[in-house]
DNA sequence: TGTAACTATTTACATACGTAATCGAACTGC
DNA sequence: GCAGTTCGATTACGTATGTAAATAGTTACA
C-alpha cells in the first residue's frame, strides 16, 4: 500500500519501530543510540516524516506519543527488494542471487533451508 | 572505488554504457527511448552528474564525446549490494536470499548453476 | 556565407533527504 | 508558584535528485 519510498536513514528507524512494535520517541532515540550518533531532533524529524508518508502512525498514549507501524515490514521489504531488483540486476532474479550467495557466510542449517527453497522452485516447473 | 551514490535514475542510464561499453550521448538517448520518458536534456544532465562522481569519463572522438564507465559495474553493483543488504536485510543474507529466492522465476539451468554455489558454500564450511 | 540543426555547457527549479536548532506547551521539583 | 526540563511542532539549511529549459559553440547544408 505504501507507494512512498523509506530512505536509507528511515530505515533505521523502521527498523527498530518494527521489532519493538510500538515506541515512544524516546524508546526509539535510546534503541537507536549506539548505532548511530543523530540527534534526537534528527530522529524526530524522521518519525513525524514517517508519518507523513503513512508508513508510521501514532496515537497520544498519557501524556507522548507512541509510534506504530502502519506499513507492514514484509511490505515495505518487499517495494524495497522489487525496486532494487530492477534497478541493479535488471530485474533478473539469477544474478542477483548469485551474488549474494557468493557474497554470503551460511550456516549448514541455512544452506538446507536455501536447497529445500530450490527444490520447491525446481518442481514447480 | 567510487564511494558516491548512483541514484536510481543514474543506474538507468550506467546500465546502457556498461552494456554498450561507450556511447555518446546520443546513444544513450535513443537506447533509453522507449524504457523512459525522459527529455534528452535530461539524459544529458545526467551524464555530467556521473561524469562529476567520477563514474563515467568521456573523450573527445571527432565532433562529440564519447562516454565511457569509468567504475566497475561490478564494484558498483558490489556497493549498492552491501548498502541495501544493510538497509532493508539488517545485514543478514539468508533472508535475503530466501526471499528473493521465493520471489524468482527461476529456469532449470539457473537452479542447477545455484545449487551448484550452495554446493561450494557448504565444503567451505 | 548565412542560417538551420545539433552538441555540449550552464542554469533552473521543485522535492527529497540528512541533519538539526528553536519555539511553545506541559510537567516536575523546589 | 516559578524555573528548569522534556515533548512535540515548526522552521532551517545545505546537498542530492528528477526533470528540464536556455544558451553558446560548431557543423553542415543551401
Amino acid at each position: 500500500m505504501p507507494q512512498v519510498s523509506i530512505s536509507d536513514a528511515e530505515w533505521q528507524v523502521m527498523n527498530v519501530i518494527w521489532s519493538a512494535h510500538s515506541l515512544t520517541a524516546q524508546g526509539v532515540i535510546s534503541r537507536l543510540d549506539g548505532q548511530t550518533d543523530w540527534a534526537p531532533a534528527t530522529i524526530k524529524t524522521m518519525l513525524h516524516r514517517l508519518v507523513k508518508k503513512q508508513v508510521l502512525t501514532y496515537e497520544p498514549q498519557g501524556n507522548r506519543y507512541v509510534y506504530r507501524p502502519r506499513a507492514r515490514r514484509a511490505d515495505c521489504v518487499k517495494q524495497a527488494s522489487r525496486s532494487f531488483l530492477e534497478r541493479v540486476f535488471g530485474g533478473e532474479s539469477a544474478p542477483l542471487l548469485a551474488h549474494f550467495l557468493r557474497g554470503s557466510k551460511l550456516s549448514p542449517d541455512e544452506i538446507t533451508q536455501l536447497r529445500e527453497l530450490l527444490n520447491e522452485k525446481e518442481n514447480l516447473s
